[in-house]
DNA sequence: CTCCCGACTG
DNA sequence: CAGTCCGGAG
């Protein structure tokens, strides 16, 4: 991949680890430097197909597809989210209850704010068994390259960065940055008064594209109006941004203000934290259920100067080894400290009603 | 819960 | 080829 000066990687915390040689980089990418090109290029490959399925959901209950909960309570503290969420209340408790069953993980659960036996020992192991494998997941890949843009730059590039990266491959993002770069369109000026439908094509192979060429818009205009053109500096006014949410809030505050306000956690650091006992609902031995939970229960005991390698850490180890479905205890080191060990417990996000019910008849 | 997008997996 | 992946929003 040719990188044109800025190459900036974020932290993708998420999806990246699988290769993907893909022969289909980007077609277009001879442009080199050709930097008073006014017009923008387009994506003409591979045309976006609609996948105009016409399947008649006659099933609205979902059988299958159990995620986690993605939305939380009003847990704690700030964190949480945009206005004030009402729901979550009544509807989804049928689904947590079954969620929350078989979490008798807590042998060695961490007594509020008080650090899990061995947790050193663990946390060394998963960086030697990190270290064995070329780990992909390499977390401030960005401050090097990013550092080449003036600091007001930089941080809106680390914030687009981060919103283009959720769900998204690495090289994917980056490829998505670097068009946007070449187009100078990584700014909130430019951004702001770009076409939409331009924006979308140039980001195109990214996940959610449309709705984050939406975002992106929105956002550049909210950092022209209410921060002088630059990024909100509190996680309060990160998470205000459409398509932020808490785990980009942390991301953002910690490498684009360097300031770290929390862990950032993803399903990962959520999954494998439980997993290892490191964590549990307040006053409980029960698993936490939202990665927000997973967050506060971590800071309460976790060093702060491991605040923000655990995330990469974690990721990359819950990529390759202790990954949601079938974990390879087999080939873990730290088996004897994981009170999952060789458990079918699977993820936090158990699965239960699933394969068993008929599909479609 | 469901949708958003598409690439990958069993 | 249905299910997974996995962050955010409604």
């Amino acid at each position: 991949m040719p990188k044109t000066g800025f190459t900036f990687k974020p932290l993708s915390s998420s999806a990246s680890a699988t290769q993907v040689p893909s022969s289909d980089q980007n077609p277009g990418s001879e442009v080199t430097n050709n930097v008073s090109i006014p017009k923008v290029r387009v994506f003409t490959r591979k045309k976006r197909v609609r996948k105009t399925v016409d399947v008649v959901k006659e099933n609205p209950t979902a059988e299958n597809k159990e995620h986690s909960g993605r939305s939380l309570p009003d847990i704690e503290e700030f964190a949480y989210k945009k206005v004030d969420r009402p729901a979550l209340s009544g509807k989804s408790k049928s689904t947590f209850g079954k969620l929350n069953m078989g979490t008798d993980i807590a042998s060695s659960v961490a007594m509020e704010g008080k650090a899990p036996a061995n947790w050193e020992k663990v946390l060394e192991g998963i960086r030697k068994m990190r270290s064995s494998e070329d780990a992909p997941v390499d977390t401030m890949g960005c401050e090097k390259a990013g550092s080449v843009l003036p600091p007001k730059e930089r941080r809106f590039a680390v914030l687009i960065s981060s919103l283009l990266s959720s769900q998204t491959k690495d090289h994917v993002t980056h490829g998505a940055i670097e068009r946007l770069t070449q187009n100078h369109l990584l700014t909130p000026d430019a951004m702001d008064k770009a076409d939409e439908a331009t924006l979308k094509d140039l980001i195109y192979p990214v996940g959610f594209y449309t709705r984050k060429a939406t975002n992106m818009k929105k956002i550049a205009k909210l950092c022209l109006m209410k921060y002088d053109g630059d990024i909100p500096s509190s996680l309060e006014e990160l998470l205000l941004l459409p398509g932020i949410g808490p785990k980009m809030a942390h991301l953002v505050m910690n490498i684009a203000w360097n300031d770290v306000q929390g862990i950032c956690v993803d399903t990962h650091v959520h999954r494998i934290s439980n997993r290892l006992g490191w964590v549990s609902r307040p006053g409980t031995k029960q698993k936490t259920l939202y990665p927000e939970e997973t967050r506060v229960a971590l800071q309460q005991w976790l060093p702060k100067e491991e605040w923000v390698p655990i995330n990469p850490l974690l990721v990359g180890f819950g990529q390759t080894i202790c990954t949601p479905l079938r974990p390879r205890c087999d080939i873990c080191s730290i088996t004897e400290f994981c009170p999952s060990a060789f458990r079918e417990t699977s993820s936090p996000s158990s699965k239960v009603k699933k394969s068993g019910a008929r599909k479609k008849l």
